[in-house]
DNA sequence: GTTAGCATGTAAGGAGTTACATGATTTT
DNA sequence: AAAATCATGTAACTCCTTACATGCTAAC
């Protein structure tokens, strides 16, 4: 997930994940579900799939009902159900076990936490610990701009400041809940109860 | 604010309305202080500083304590300082008295904010209702998506869902509590106490 | 004296939106 | 039969980031 150009193929990777989809209904679930891609627009999502198409990650394919959408006339060529390939499903997984800075950011850890259910939990708790450090670190930025300009800040700005730090602290009290459950239902690692 | 484009312009008139600023701390300041611009490059500002000037509405000044910044040299040409003009506090204005549809999102309605003190109270009031309406909105939808997909969904999604929710809902309580302090220190229409 | 931070700027490229263009299907 | 919604796609454009390029100034 270096560049961030890959999050939206990520995301439709991991929709078809769980079951074929055309672009009309993934367009609604990557704009309902997901909390990045709150505006996506067919702009941005078709030429995603031809790309996705072109390196043979997902395959226009009949649905798994049997015959293919096509209704009487035989023209019919609206609705295109694309289904994930072998290798699509290779690269959603690789690109689900990476976890690095960039999953910290906003949008991308959303999508990251979307498909926590076929994340490893190493790599979960990699990314909840990660996100908790970032939103200390703005924490604390915050913190200390509104430490040094507390006169001259009339009372909208602070007001905004401050409902900026209660939404970060309540953010990191749910990830601080998310890793201490992590945690309880990781006993594979018994050996590691330092905290 | 019909384009997203003048958000930027909007906020550097806004802050340099406080106190004229050079662009290294305008950055500074545009990444911290508002909501929006979390990670300002410079490839973004000093074309924007340019447009601005350009178009007249900030100049390249002295600082106001008299001397510019020469140094001893009578060469140092580092930190511009920028002041607004007069045409530059009059389109803030413009800019600020405009309430529209577009000043629910996110990152415009956090500029908007930060400049509440420079903005009218009926405009503060429709700002304040419209991203409160966006809101509920937003929450119906996500409430409604997630009634649709109740069973279909693991226990990371429902997680990613209830935050998205509970922090709808508080900025929603956050927003009516600020429109109430509004409407109490707004005796100028005293006879609209419907609710 | 060299590293780190201050300060300004440009060029190329990425990622997505808007607006456009088209047609099928379902509802009223 | 009209209107709404489903469905797919393209081209132009906008805005921003990244990477680069430069030089001053303070600290160690």
């Amino acid at each position: 997930m270096s560049r961030r150009g890959e999050l939206l193929e990520f995301a439709v990777l991991g929709l078809l994940h769980e079951h074929p989809m055309h672009g009309y209904e993934l367009r609604k679930r990557l704009n309902s579900a997901l909390g990045a891609f709150r505006a996506l627009s067919y702009g941005s999502l078709y030429p995603c799939l031809q790309g996705l198409l072109a390196k043979r990650l997902i395959v226009e394919a009949g649905e798994p009902g049997g015959a293919p959408v096509m209704g009487d006339s035989g023209s019919k060529r609206a609705r295109i159900v694309y289904t994930l390939t072998a290798d699509g499903k290779e690269t959603f997984q690789e690109l689900a076990d990476k976890a690095g800075p960039a999953s910290w950011d906003d949008e991308v850890f959303d999508v990251h936490f979307a498909f926590f259910a076929r994340t490893p939990a190493e790599v979960r708790l990699r990314i909840l610990e990660g996100r908790r450090s970032r939103l200390e670190e703005h924490l604390a930025n915050i913190q200390a701009a509104s430490a040094r300009n507390r006169e001259r800040m009339d009372s909208y700005t602070s007001a905004l400041q401050r409902h900026g730090e209660e939404s970060a602290q309540r953010e990191v009290r749910w990830l601080e809940e998310l890793i201490s459950t992590e945690r309880g239902h990781t006993p594979a690692r018994p050996a590691e109860q330092s905290d």
